[in-house]
RNA sequence: CGGGGUGUAGCGCAGUUUGGUCAGCGCAUCCGCUUUGGGAGCGGAGGGUCGCAGGUUCGAGUCCUGUCACCCCGACCA
C-alpha cells in the first residue's frame, strides 16, 4: 500500500505565504534556529515563544501524526486538556508553591488563581479518579498533545528550549507494580519506533527519576554538540545522562601496614595544588610522587529542603576533582544545593576555610538529637564511593596551614554515606564493566519514568482489588517533546546551504523549479506538478515568474524538501532533471516524469 | 540570579569616541525596461518619533541621569 496520500498538496510559492531570508537573524546561535527562521517555517513573538508559518506547521503536523499513531498502536488513548487550569489541583499535589518562578501564573477577573500547565500529572490523575474505580477498568494509557508552558529563566536555541512548546504527554495507570513495568516497556519500544520514523538518530540514556520519585527511568538523546544534556557511553553499551552516572565501588583496601595518620605543616597550600607542590618538597613518597588524587577534597555545600530548612553538607572527593553540582542537586534531589556562602562558615568556626578534614565531620563532628530521639551528624559528611575503606588520603586538619596525612578510610574516619557527586570523566570505568566511558551531548526529546504512586497518593486515585481493597494506582509518565524533536532533526538534517528534511516529517515531497523564459517551462512544470499532486505527492511550486534561476535554487536547498525536479533547459531535449536535496542530479523524460518521481518518493517513504 | 553584550526601516548593519548636510548602506518591498541554469542590471519609489522617559544645549542616535527590552555564557527542564 502506497503511503501517499489520495491526492497531495501543491504549495505555490507565488501565494505561499513564505519570505525566505538571505541573512541569519542577528539573534539565533545554533543551525536549527537561524535555519528555521530563514527558510520561513517559524517567527519569534517573544522570547522563547514562536510563531508558526505554513511549512513550519506542516512539518509539526507531520511529527505529531507519527506521535500519534505510535501511541495509538500501543492503545494509548487521545484526550486534550486545557493548557489554562485551576489552581487547586496544583495546590493539593504541592506543585503550586513547588515549581517555583517556572510557573507562568494568573488570575481572572474574580481573582482566583490559574496557571499555564507547564505538564499535565495533576488533571491526568484526576480524570481517571473521576471516571475509574475498579481494577478492572486498568490498564490504562491516556496521552495528550499539548502546547505547554514553562517561564524558563533563560530559554536559548530557538525551539531547543522554549517557554512554550509542544508535548506529547503520555500516563499510564495500573494496580501492579508488573503492569506498570509492562506499560512502561511498551512506552519504551513505541519510542524506539516514533524516532526511527522520525529519521533521527538516538541513544536511550538512564536517568534520574529525582524528585519526580519514580523508579526506572530513560531518557532518548538526540546526539548534537549543542544539546544541553551532557551523557556517557561506551562500545560496550552502557549509556547514562552524567547525573545518572555510578560510580564502580573499588574493593577495600588492606591498611594494617599504614602508618599512624600524622598532622604536618602545610603553609599557604589551601589550594589542592599548592598542597600537592608542598608535599611532594617537604615529605616525599618513597615510591611516587603525590598527586592529587592523593589528597582528599572536602567541599561545603548549603543544601536547602523542600520545606524551607537549611542545613550544611561536606562532600568528600578525591583532589583530581572537582565537584559537579548537577550531579549533586540530581543525588539530592528534592532538595537543593549551592555553594556554602561566608555566612555559612561564619556560623561554623571548626570549618576552616582550605584545611577542612573528615574529623570535624559527620559521625567524627558534634551530633545533634531530633524531637523523636535520633541523632544526626550536626554537619553531614557524604563521600565519594572511591574513598572506600583502607584508603590512605592527604586532607585537611582543620587548622590553618596545617594537613594529616596517612588518614585512613575506616580506620580514623568515617561518613554519614556516599554521594554521586563527583565529576565524570571521559576513559572513567564503566558500573557495568563495559569498559571506559566517552563523554557526549545530546538533545533531550524523550523521557519515560515509573512515577509510581506519588500523584495517585497525593490525590487519592485508589480503585478496589480483587478483594474489594482500595489500592493507590501506580503511574508511568512519559513525554516527548514535539517542538524539539523538530529542532533535533533541523540540528541533524541541514548543511551551510539550508534544512534537508526526511522525506517522513518534510513540509513536502518534492519542490518543483522552474527556470528559464517563456511560456513553455511553466506549462511544463505546472503539468507535472499537478501530475505529481494527482499522485498523492505533496509538491512545493516554484512558479514565481520573474525570479532568476539562482534564487529558486538556493530557496529549494533553503526550505529543505527532500526531492527537486528542475524543468528548464533540458525542456528543449524533452527532459527534465531530479535530484536530492543533498546528491546528484538525472535526467529524466517530461513523459516519464510524474511517474518516476512519484515511485522516489514513495521508496523514500517506504 | 551572577557575568558579558546589544537596542537606528521588515531583516542585517554603519553612524555615537570628537554634539551641527547624520537619517545612511546592503538585502527585502513597489513601478518601468532589460535579464533568465546558481542569490541579475539600469532607472525610479515607499518605509525609521534612532528602545522609552527626563535632563544639558541655540542645537542630541551622538553628552548626562533614570528606566525598559532583548541576546549570549553559567545554576533548572520535553
Amino acid at each position: 500500500m502506497s503511503a501517499l496520500a489520495r491526492r497531495g498538496d501543491l504549495l505555490r510559492l507565488s501565494t505561499l505565504f513564505v519570505r525566505t531570508l538571505r541573512e541569519d537573524p542577528a539573534d539565533a546561535e545554533v543551525a536549527s534556529h537561524k535555519l528555521l527562521i530563514r527558510a520561513g517555517y517559524i517567527r519569534r513573538t517573544a522570547p522563547g515563544i514562536y510563531t508558526w508559518l505554513p511549512l513550519g506547521l506542516r512539518v509539526l503536523a507531520k511529527i505529531e501524526a507519527i506521535v500519534r499513531e505510535e501511541m495509538q498502536a500501543i492503545g494509548a488513548q487521545e484526550v486534550h486538556f486545557p493548557a489554562l487550569l485551576p489552581r487547586e489541583p496544583y495546590e493539593a499535589t504541592g506543585r503550586w508553591t513547588e515549581y517555583g518562578p517556572n510557573l507562568f501564573r494568573l488570575q481572572d477577573r474574580k481573582r482566583a488563581d490559574y496557571l499555564l500547565a507547564p505538564t499535565h500529572e495533576e488533571m491526568f490523575t484526576l480524570l481517571v479518579k473521576d471516571l475509574y474505580s475498579s481494577y478492572k477498568d486498568l490498564p490504562l494509557t491516556l496521552f495528550q498533545i499539548q502546547t505547554k508552558y514553562r517561564d524558563e529563566a533563560r530559554p536559548r536555541a530557538g525551539l531547543i528550549r522554549g517557554r512554550e512548546f509542544v508535548m506529547k504527554d503520555s500516563y499510564s495507570f495500573d494496580h501492579t507494580d508488573a503492569g506498570l513495568d509492562a506499560a512502561y516497556q511498551r512506552h519504551r519500544d513505541a519510542y524506539e519506533r516514533i524516532f526511527t520514523r522520525l529519521g533521527l538518530e538516538y541513544v536511550i540514556v538512564s536517568a534520574m527519576s529525582g524528585a519526580m520519585g519514580g523508579s526506572r527511568s530513560e531518557e532518548f538523546l538526540s546526539p548534537s554538540p549543542i544539546g544541553e544534556d551532557t551523557f556517557v557511553r561506551t562500545a560496550g553499551g552502557y549509556a547514562a545522562n552524567v547525573e545518572a552516572v555510578v560510580t564502580p565501588v573499588p574493593d577495600a583496601v588492606a591498611y594494617d601496614d599504614a602508618p599512624a595518620a600524622h598532622v604536618e605543616p602545610t603553609p599557604d597550600a589551601g589550594t589542592i595544588d599548592a598542597l600537592v607542590a608542598l608535599a611532594n618538597a617537604n615529605h616525599p613518597r618513597p615510591d611516587r610522587a603525590w598527586t592529587a588524587a592523593d589528597t582528599l577534597k572536602n567541599v561545603v555545600f548549603a543544601v536547602t529542603q523542600p520545606d524551607g530548612t537549611r542545613g550544611l553538607l561536606v562532600v568528600g572527593v578525591p583532589g583530581d576533582r572537582e565537584v559537579d553540582l548537577k550531579r549533586l542537586e540530581a543525588a539530592l534531589a528534592p532538595a537543593e544545593a549551592e555553594p556554602a556562602g561566608d555566612a555559612d562558615f561564619a556560623k561554623h568556626p571548626e570549618l576552616v576555610k582550605g584545611y577542612i578534614g573528615p574529623l570535624v565531620l559527620g559521625p567524627q563532628g558534634a551530633q545533634v538529637t531530633a524531637e523523636d530521639g535520633t541523632t544526626s551528624s550536626a554537619i553531614r559528611y557524604l563521600l565519594d564511593p572511591r574513598v572506600v575503606p583502607g584508603t590512605r588520603w592527604i586532607t585537611g586538619a582543620n587548622v590553618a596551614d596545617h594537613h594529616v596525612f596517612d588518614l585512613v578510610a575506616g580506620r580514623d574516619f568515617a561518613a554519614d554515606g556516599t554521594i554521586e557527586a563527583a565529576e565524570v570523566r571521559a576513559g572513567d570505568l564503566a558500573p557495568d564493566g563495559s569498559g571506559p566511558v566517552e563523554l557526549a551531548r545530546g538533545i533531550e526529546m524523550g523521557h519515560i519514568f515509573q512515577l509510581g504512586r506519588k500523584y495517585a497518593e497525593a490525590l487519592g486515585l485508589k480503585v478496589l482489588d480483587e478483594n474489594g481493597k482500595a489500592v493507590t494506582v501506580t503511574m508511568g509518565s512519559y513525554g516527548i517533546g514535539v517542538t524539539r524533536a523538530l529542532a533535533a532533526l533541523a540540528e541533524a538534517n541541514h548543511d551551510e546551504r539550508g534544512l534537508a528534511w526526511p522525506a517522513q516529517v518534510a513540509p513536502a515531497h518534492v519542490h518543483v523549479v522552474a527556470t528559464g523564459k517563456g511560456t513553455e517551462v511553466f506549462e511544463a512544470a505546472a503539468s507535472i506538478a499537478e501530475g505529481l499532486v494527482a499522485h498523492g505527492v505533496e509538491v512545493v511550486y516554484d512558479d514565481r515568474p520573474k525570479v532568476s534561476p539562482g534564487v529558486k535554487f538556493a530557496d529549494a536547498e533553503l526550505l529543505g524538501v527532500p526531492l527537486l525536479v528542475v524543468v528548464g533547459r533540458g525542456l528543449a531535449d524533452g527532459v527534465v532533471e531530479v535530484r536530492p536535496r543533498a546528491g546528484e542530479a538525472e535526467t529524466l523524460p517530461v513523459a516519464d516524469a510524474v511517474a518516476a518521481v512519484t515511485a522516489r518518493v514513495e521508496g523514500l517513504l517506504a
